[in-house]
DNA sequence: TCCATTTCTATGCAATTGCATCTAGTGCGC
DNA sequence: GCGCACTAGATGCAATTGCATAGAAATGGA
């Protein structure tokens, strides 16, 4: 039961505040401009970027951190707005494959401005070049597991 | 409409991922020890720390960045429990103003130590003491005022 | 092969959150 | 001291989340 210390706990409690921070503005944003939540957008995009190779969805849990059953219900959101569709996986017969629809990159694409703005106004405009590269490697090693 | 740099973008998803990898683990240390969610704590925390000034609910909500209804109801689930009193403001007459009680008190230090292994699992065993500095440093810019 | 265990996904139900709006007070300009 | 915009806080209702568990298929032994 190790005690962290003092400057660890202060690490903890700002990356608290400022998640919640650069969440509100980034998921107002995209509510005033009519667009769906920001894990939306997320799940189209690692669809997007997956390409062929279609992804399961115990893939995107674990890529994305989500809960698995909030994860489940995100695709049934999505795939009744038509932007993604599940398949029977072949060769997992409990399984299914996720892929984006040209409707699905469509939206992602319309509301990439709007969240490309947000993260400048949430992050860009607070850091230097220099501190948001420090910033981004040092939260990586929050998630990866320690050498 | 300012397009942000390859590395803020990057910095705002590890920011996402790490928050919900730590927030995960720290939940989920509260809840295995029995203990109510982390805002239960913070907010105890909060009006401990104010100590005879007592505070309002929109100075604990500016300071955690709650939302306004989501406070207005965790001020109720803290006051159900005996944690916390509300009294009607002297001098404000749509204000109130909350204290801890010493019920409250007692289970923010019961939390402690459990919740205290849980931020050093999550982010101390993760970082040298120089990083924990600088990430502490970084992350409060985020959520301040740019100069 | 058979059984036990584990993995993958879904879901009923309760709790929480988000949203819009309401009430009550405050404070300012006139 | 009136009217009006604003602030503090609460709340009904819908949507989402969390939790526990179900069910179905894979996997690993004995």
């Amino acid at each position: 039961m190790a005690v962290p210390s003092e400057s660890v706990v202060r690490a903890w409690t700002r990356l608290e505040r400022a998640h919640r921070a650069a969440l509100t503005t980034v998921e107002s944003r995209l509510k005033e401009a009519g667009f769906p939540p920001l894990a939306w957008y997320d799940v189209l995009l690692e669809l997007e970027s997956a390409g062929e190779r279609r992804l399961r969805p115990f893939e995107l849990q674990k890529a994305m951190l989500f809960t698995q059953y909030n994860l489940s219900r995100l695709i049934d959101r999505l795939e009744a707005q038509g932007y993604i569709v599940r398949t029977a996986s072949e060769d997992d017969g409990r399984g299914q494959m996720l892929a984006i629809t040209a409707k699905g990159r469509a939206v992602r694409r319309k509301i990439w401005p709007v969240y490309a703005a947000a993260i400048e106004a949430a992050v860009g405009t607070h850091l230097s070049p220099f501190e948001a590269r420090t910033l981004a490697d040092l939260l990586e090693k929050l998630y990866t597991p320690r050498a």
